[in-house]
DNA sequence: TATTAAATTTAGAATAATTCTAATAAAGAG
DNA sequence: CTCTTTATTAGAATTATTCTAAATTTAATA
């Protein structure tokens, strides 16, 4: 693993944001000025198939970017565009869905939407 | 509503294609060859956010439009990159999202990942 | 340690889906 | 029918992302 990676990979791990790509380039200027932007996608991309961090992807924005540490879900703020994580107690969803199903499902994605309380109030 | 938009529209109810703008212009072309791209999205947009068709949005590549007639959820083959429906019976997901994150859920997407029949045997 | 092969980084061009702009045309209200 | 609003058209612009090719680094092996 070379030391792009692995500083691009704890960015992702350590960000609390659900960085972009973007985002993640400039933290990572930060301690690697020479780092480009290829490299940053490249380096996603490997770890998002590797399965060492999530995507999460919403129409007519940049795709964002979470640790896949824990299980969990992400709800996003149709106001202010705010994704932030949420845990579901005692529910393995990915196990629902396959009961749901019938199928045998690999992986799912799923974005909830709603107003956070920063919004509503 | 305009005769475009009323084409559009029918175009995205009747396929079961999931079909792309691109594939929606194509058709939209038989009936009305002086259709232009723009009016495909302009059209395909508003319809969206008036809840009228839904839109499926997956990481690299066009999104797709499906009814939002009846609820259902979304397979998507990793090998071939079909979308087929699927119905879950006796389940209102959005419901349970609620119950479940304990938050106000106005609605969600969700894509499930899996190897089709035709791919796998 | 030196050599080699494979993988990665860099720089910048290319691609492609989508949005934007401004002029024209059509739709709907009164 | 006229007026106001809204939609369509045409094409340029934007932007996230991918691609290309050369240089560099990493990892493997002798």
């Amino acid at each position: 693993m070379t030391k792009q990676r692995k500083l691009i990979f704890d960015i992702v791990n350590t960000s609390c944001i659900h960085p972009t790509v973007e985002q993640v380039f400039e933290i990572a200027k930060l301690k690697m000025p020479g780092i480009v932007m290829a490299t940053v996608y490249n380096n996603i991309n490997a770890l998002t198939d590797a399965g060492l961090i999530r995507r999460i992807t919403c129409h007519g924005e940049p795709d964002r970017y979470d640790n896949a540490y824990l299980p969990h879900e992400h709800l996003k703020c149709k106001e202010c565009g705010n994704v932030t994580d949420v845990f579901l107690k005692n529910c393995d969803l990915l196990d629902e869905l396959k009961q749901k199903t019938g199928q045998d499902i690999a992986s799912y994605e799923l974005n909830m939407y709603y107003i956070c309380d920063d919004c509503r109030g």
